[in-house]
This record gives structure tokens, sequence and C-alpha cells, in this order.
DNA sequence: AGTAAAAATGACTTCGAATGCAACCCGGAT
DNA sequence: ATCCGGGTTGCATTCGAAGTCATTTTTACT
């Protein structure tokens, strides 16, 4: 028995006898359901076009066959010859921490609705952009949703090839881009106000990473609002938007002024999570009675019984919506200019702020 | 000056004039960058494929001109023709639960490692599969990794068409498949003796749903190692894997036996966390001198001063370095029997539990 | 019935890269 | 000089679906 299986698998030279029911055969494309429904391989296409134009007794009598021969189309194929992939890159880096996977969630659900897939590119490092960006341009994404900074340069490739780009949550200070975000300045305004009114008067704040622009944002937004009321003089400290450095964060502060601030305002939830932590476990304070912490996000912990954190919660189902919206339309209409759409966050009073 | 280029573009039709630099061009193609560089396409293909046959001459050549002109490859044409797409489906439902992001940024970690991309297909419902799998198949990947249920018919729709599956932290009872998961028989013994040797007798289990494999394993694994200690008559009550059933399931432990166990084994650690809040902030219990809480997973929070869970750790990270490595494997050799691979998990001893 | 308009259908081409095959080039051995 | 052979290179084809255009069929209306 011969047998020369060598090159078995490189084409499909119609495998010998594998299993009994499907003989082999590689895919199923139009072509074939063309052939056995007796029709051309247009009419195919065109079957499973919505708009096609087939008369519906075809239209039926394909879509049988096809269904029979478990034919389902190429969408590579497809993608070759439209020039549109359905596929849109979702750039992203910290998956680990709270507010992201619940981007992607949303993102991912808009995406589907409005029949396009995430091609998913999470980065360990918001810097390995630059490694990724090749990956993103080969497969021919119809957009880009950036949840990572790009450079101008970055920016500029994906302009060359027509590639829309908009940006969630951050934008660029000098360039105009797409981008939707969350009103950082209201939020900061809201949680400022409710805890001056309620007789705060020493802040302390702990931030993000300086390069983040919501953070620096919300950061920024908070001192000035501070500084409207006239308390000035707000010490800052450095985080890095995860657990551990709001809970340093609060040492810091407390290294830093003789006094501990009456509230700690940080940059995100779970800095914020952190700081009351500190508070309550290592400085053995009482949160909210003898230090306010508020956050930003209103990411699912913030609502645990344990910490109630006082938030301005993003409304990330909508800022998806409006993020594929927007890019949507990018698609359609590759020749509009930027535009950046800002939805106002919620309020949370939660617990952990001495709000009266 | 006949100037024939009413077929130019087909699609765009050269918006007027737009920007002087770019003529309006929609991609750099092969076919150019060989015109330019004086070589047929074929050359110019083969100076892009690692081991093409290429005098080193024409290689720097061709490289140098496809920089210059921006050409990028068209991984949809390549797909075409190689049938490898190089884009693995990946199936996940909670993306908004505190396990599955870091599974899901270790997979792309891997796949990106393997010269893979991830599709994302983030399904709000696990039962929502059965519209997605259409589209999976319609991109030709060239795998799936499964972080949901999926039927007998469903993983027959795959094999048919060739398409290797691998199971992430699941697997089917009847059917062999390919799977990697994390042991939870061994974590769930390892919890239980621990626990038995430093004197607690009465349990209580907040199991996850009944259609969670994973979380009737862990359940059903504490009920038999406790058995073999003799411990009977355990109590089980249900939970959906969120915080608020493991609040929930507390207060219902405590309603179904006279007296509260002394232990609460939770079937996740997320449950576990809202145990621990219910019996501190409902029950005024202290956690663990009054009740011991244990969980599963080991996530992020877990860790948090807040609530410091006794679980066991899933070693994510080797889990997905597995999975793809696994699933490489059945993309290069499509004939292989399914394995499955079992790693053990790690104990974290926390401090929810009194363990002396 | 007759004709114009509309709908349905098929042949053929296209998208962009990969590859089998044949042609070729060049140096070295006979 | 002839031939061999390995390394290069180009030609032509292929992947699977979609769209263009011409042709045929059906429908509608006078």
């Amino acid at each position: 028995m011969p047998r020369r299986k060598t090159i078995r698998e490189t084409v499909p030279p119609a495998t010998p006898s594998r299993r009994p029911e499907p003989p082999g055969r590689r895919h199923v494309t139009s072509h074939d359901v063309a052939r056995r429904a007796g029709v051309s391989q247009s009419a195919v296409s065109r079957c499973f076009k919505p708009g096609g134009s087939a008369s519906a007794k075809m239209r039926e009598r394909v879509l049988r066959i096809a269904e029979e021969m478990g034919y389902t189309p190429n969408a590579i194929a497809r993608s070759l010859i439209t020039r549109r992939s359905n596929l849109i890159a979702v750039l992203i880096s910290n998956l680990t921490s709270l507010y992201y996977p619940e981007v992607l969630s949303e993102l991912s659900n808009c995406a589907t609705a409005h029949g396009e897939r995430i091609l998913l590119f999470a980065l360990p490092q918001e810097s390995d952009v630059d490694r990724t960006i090749d990956q993103v341009m080969q497969y021919q994404v119809d957009g880009v949703i950036a949840a990572v900074r790009l450079s101008r340069q970055q920016l500029d490739a994906f302009a060359r090839r027509n590639i829309p780009v908009v940006f969630f949550n951050r934008y660029l200070r000098d360039i105009p881009v797409n981008a939707v975000c969350c009103d950082q300045e209201d939020g900061a305004r809201i949680l400022v106000s409710r805890l001056y009114a309620a007789g705060h008067r020493r802040f302390g704040i702990i931030a993000g990473p300086k390069d983040s622009v919501v953070g620096e944002e919300r950061v920024h937004a908070t001192i000035d609002r501070l500084n409207d009321h006239g308390v000035r003089h707000v010490p800052v400290v450095r985080g890095g938007f995860d657990y551990e450095s709001g809970r340093a964060g609060l040492h810091e502060l407390a290294r830093l002024a003789q006094r501990l601030p009456q509230v700690a305002v940080c940059a995100n939830d779970v800095m914020a999570i952190g700081c009351i932590d500190a508070a309550r476990y290592d400085l053995k304070l009482r949160v909210p009675e003898d230090l306010s912490v508020v956050g930003f996000d209103g990411v699912g912990p913030s609502t645990w019984e344990s910490h109630r954190v006082t938030t301005i919660r993003q409304p990330v189902g909508r800022m998806a919506e409006a993020t594929l919206t927007l890019m949507m339309d990018r698609i359609a209409n590759p020749g509009m200019p930027p535009e950046k759409r800002i939805l106002a966050g919620e309020f949370i009073e939660g617990r952990s702020a001495r709000l009266a």
C-alpha cells in the first residue's frame, strides 16, 4: 500500500478516506453551492446579500442547499473585494484594571450591534503600541478605537491609510481627534462643591501617573475648583492607578503635612479603595468620620458594602455606544472633521465621604 | 488627452482635491512596490517571507522601497491564499467579572507571542453562543478558545470544519475535548483539610450557578472531602458568582440552619467577598473569628487588605500559555486526539479563615 | 397582443498576496 | 567549450466572494 500521505494536508488532495460523512473537503464555497443548485456563483452571492437582486424562489432554494451543504460565506474573501473587513481594532492596555474590562465588554456589545467584530490588541504596556501598529495595519481594520496613548506619528500613520481613529476617554492636546470622553472637569466640580459644602477645608490629592490625560484632568480640575472656593496649597502625591499606590498615597499624604487632610481625592476608584483601607487598617481612622475619600469611575467593586466609594461614575455603556456611532460615521464618511463627544458622569453618593 | 481615469478608483471617487501629498491612493500593494523596484510581484512577496528565496541585494532593495512607499502586506489577501488567518477566536462571557479579564489579558499576550491575533467574542450571556458561532466560522479563524459552554452540536460544527477548539477552565463531561483547567478537586482538598485541621466542623457552601462545570466541581469536591472527614449534611445554597449573591448566600445559609456554619466555602472569590461583607456589615460577625470564609480564583481584589480572602489562586498565566501551546499544536497537526491539561492551584492563606 | 420597463440571472473580472513551475544566471568541474 | 547544479527570478495561477455589465426573463401597462 503506497500511502503517499506525505503532503496529505498541503492543499487537500481529497484525503483518501477519513470520515465517512464529510469527505475531507476543505471548505464549501459559493461555487459548490452554485453548482449543486444549478445556478451561477454570482447568484449565490446575491442570495446572501440582504438587498441582493434574486427571486424569492431562487433565494429560498439556494439558502436551503447552502444550509444543507454547511456553507458559510468566507469573510476573508469578502473583505478582500469589498475592502471592508468589518474588523475594528481595539487598543487597550490595562486589562487587569477594573475599569477597562468593563469598557471592552461594552465596546464589544456595541460593535456587534453595528455589525463589526473586535480585533483585540491588549498591550502589556502602553509603550508597546509601536510594535502593534503594524499588525493593526496588516489586518485592514475598518477603524481603530484607542484606549491608549498614540503619538502624533502613529496617528499620522493611520491617517495616511485613511483608517479612522476614535479615542476612548483620552485625546491629544494639540491635535484635533475623534474622541469620546467623560466630563472630568464637571465631575471634579461636583465632588468639590459637595465636599466643600459639607465643611471640608483641608484636601489632599492622590493623582495618577503623569502621562494619563484623564488622571491629570481630574487632578487639575479638582485643584481649580478648590481654588475657586479659596482653598490653596493642596498637596498632591502620585500613584499608578492601582490599589497599592492608593494605599501608599495616603501614607505619603500623612507624611507630607503635619495634619492629615480631611479629604483624600483619588484619581480613580481603585486608589480610593486602597486609600480607604490604608486609613482604616494602617492609620486606624474611621472613614468617613475621620477621613473622607472620593474617587472617579464607579467601577463594580466601588459599590461593595466594605467601601461604598463616593465617586463619579462614568456612563461606560453610553460612552461605548457613542464611540461606535462616531466610528461608523467616520467609516462611512472618511472626510468628516474630528469630533469630540463629552458625556457627563453621575455622582454616586456612597459612604466614603462625609457630605453633611 | 483622453485620460480615461473613469475607473481609476471605483470606490473612492477621488475626492476632488483633498491633500496634496497622498493622491488618494487606496493602498500600496506588492505590485506597486514591484513596479517601482523593477522586479516581479512574486519577488516582493518572497522578500517579505522569512525563508523566501531572494538574493540579499534584491531583498534589501525591495524592503527599502517598500518602506519608502509605506507598504504593508495585506493580511486578508494572504489569509485567503494560505488558508491561515492567524486569527484565534476567544469566546468569553463574563467580561465584567473579575476573573475573565485577567484570563483574556494573558491569552492576548500569549497569542501575540505565538504570532496570532485575538478576535474577541464577548457574549453578554453564555447562551448567546449560537448567534455568534456563525460569525466565528465566517472569519476563518485558525482556532477557537472557549471560555464558555459549548453544546455538542456547536462543537461538531467546528469539528466538521476542522477548526480546533480548546476549552479554558471547563470541558464537556462525555466528549473528549481539548481543555486547560485548574485542578479544582485538588484545591478543594487543600482548603477542606486546612479548615478541618483547624477544628472547623460546621460548613456551609455558597455554590455557583448549576450550569458552571467548574463551580460544580468545586462544590462537589468540597462536599466529598468533607465527607471523607466525616462531616455530613453540608448545606448548599446557590449564587450567581457575583458579589450580591455571595452576600445573599450567607443570609440564606443563616436561615437554613439554626446555627450559622463556622465556615462558608464560596465557589469563587467575589462571592466570598460578598459573604464576608454580609457577615461583617449585616450580621455583625467578625471574620475570621466568628466565621471563616474561603473562595476560589485568587482575583486581584481578593488580596485587598479589607478582605484578604483565603483562596486557591489559579495560575492564569501558565494556563493561558498552556492553552496557546495546545492550540498551536492542534492547528499544526489537526489529527491529534484531544488532550486535557490540568494545572494545580496555589493556596493563598489570606486572613478570611481561621486556620489554627 | 405588443412593447416598455423592471427584475433576474450568468459570464467575467477583480481584490492582493503566495506559490508551483519553468526559465535563467553564474561559477565550477569535466 | 560543455554541462551541471544551486540559487534567483518571473509567469501564471490560485484563493472565494462581490460587483459590473450584458443578456434573458418577467411584469406591467397600453
